[in-house]
DNA sequence: GGGTACCGATTGACGAGTCAATCAACTGTC
DNA sequence: GACAGTTGATTGACTCGTCAATCGGTACCC
């Protein structure tokens, strides 16, 4: 294998490593696995990450903190509420349109398994969290949503739900064509905010 | 160790792989730490089980067969719709309650990582998913609810809602006393059937 | 004595991480 | 413009711990 640039060999494996722990999921792939699929010696995976848990750990990170990001914009820039939640949701969608495996890993095998691993992804995810319950809150100082229902407990329902989407497009439960993402968005704001019941 | 009963034996076996599971995660338990929780020896897990696999399939087909009957009996007996959803949370909810570390288990292990197990568990998960969708279509059917929103849809809102509630319980994000479960019913149902905008 | 509960040492596979060797590209020197 | 020395990228065979599952056996009950 000719030699490349650092950065770019780097990219190369973290690519294969969203593909693989995507097809098989972080516990059952191997790190030759891992090196196969990048077209990679065993080795050089080493050169570059110190374990394969350390692979995990950068995919998510590099994600979850544009996510952070975008969902403090949202909260900045946007005006209303709903506007902001429409935001917020739709980044999360729009990262699962645009690369779906990445998605897939992090929420089945780190979101979820928050705590086997360090505490270290459990605070990030929270931030999110956090994220969303200082919109809900703003709107119920704003007078525009109700304050019956707790901030931080409207927040884990609203993530909750767009989670639960993404899921069900991963394991194809429910259809996700081009257009189904697009209504999504609307449609998980308009349930959170307007609620099922007609008015 | 005294002879006991089948039927006892395994119940004490499959009581300890809930506890074992729920600390540890499934991936880091050695069946040995089960035998040892349970106070058996090694050889007898395999006497009662074929894999470790097949443990952590009972105890979610267990649960969820009864999750399962209670959507359903929901579905039957009660009068409105918000009141069907209701008596759902309150049994997922109250699973919970009873038995968080089950919960926990069913949660992170299974419900997530369901398609690295065989579709089995997909399947019945998905079963659940359709329950509640019955009761959120026949809702509309009746007029009570919104028909813009799909049935479908709703029922994963509704379902991710109550997930991630109980996600936040079980990594300690948010508080989890009594009083608390025993709001939450109501919340989630409120906010996703009324919504969060003030009316 | 046949069946079932129970025991735990042993086996065999598997896979993460290591390491010594090789190689390709620079860097400076004359 | 060639040659030696240096750096760090690249390789993959190997090590070494781990663990699921097996198996040959004993104890107990009918």
């Amino acid at each position: 294998m000719a030699r490349e640039a650092a950065p770019e060999r780097r990219r190369q494996i973290l690519d294969a490593a969203v593909r693989v722990f995507a097809r098989q999921g972080f516990h059952s792939t191997r790190v030759a696995d891992i090196a196969d699929e990048a077209d990679v010696a065993y080795g050089l995976v080493y050169h570059y990450f110190s374990s394969k848990e350390n692979l995990l750990n950068e995919l998510f990170q590099e994600r979850w903190s544009l996510l952070l990001e975008a969902i403090d914009e949202a909260d900045r820039s946007s005006s209303t509420p709903q506007e902001k939640l429409a935001v917020a949701a739709g980044f999360i969608i729009d990262s699962y349109r645009y690369d779906p495996e990445l998605m897939k890993v992090i929420i089945v095998d780190v979101t979820r398994a928050a705590d086997s691993f360090g505490r270290t992804h459990l605070e990030q995810i929270n931030a999110a969290y956090t994220l969303i319950a200082k919109i809900v809150a703003e709107g119920q100082a704003e007078g525009v949503f109700r304050d019956d229902i707790d901030s931080r407990f409207a927040s884990m329902t609203f993530y909750g739900a767009i989670e639960q989407l993404l899921s069900g497009w991963i394991f194809g439960l429910i259809p996700a064509t081009d257009r189904d993402l697009d209504e999504a968005r609307g449609l998980v704001v308009r349930t959170i905010c307007e609620g099922l019941e007609k008015r």
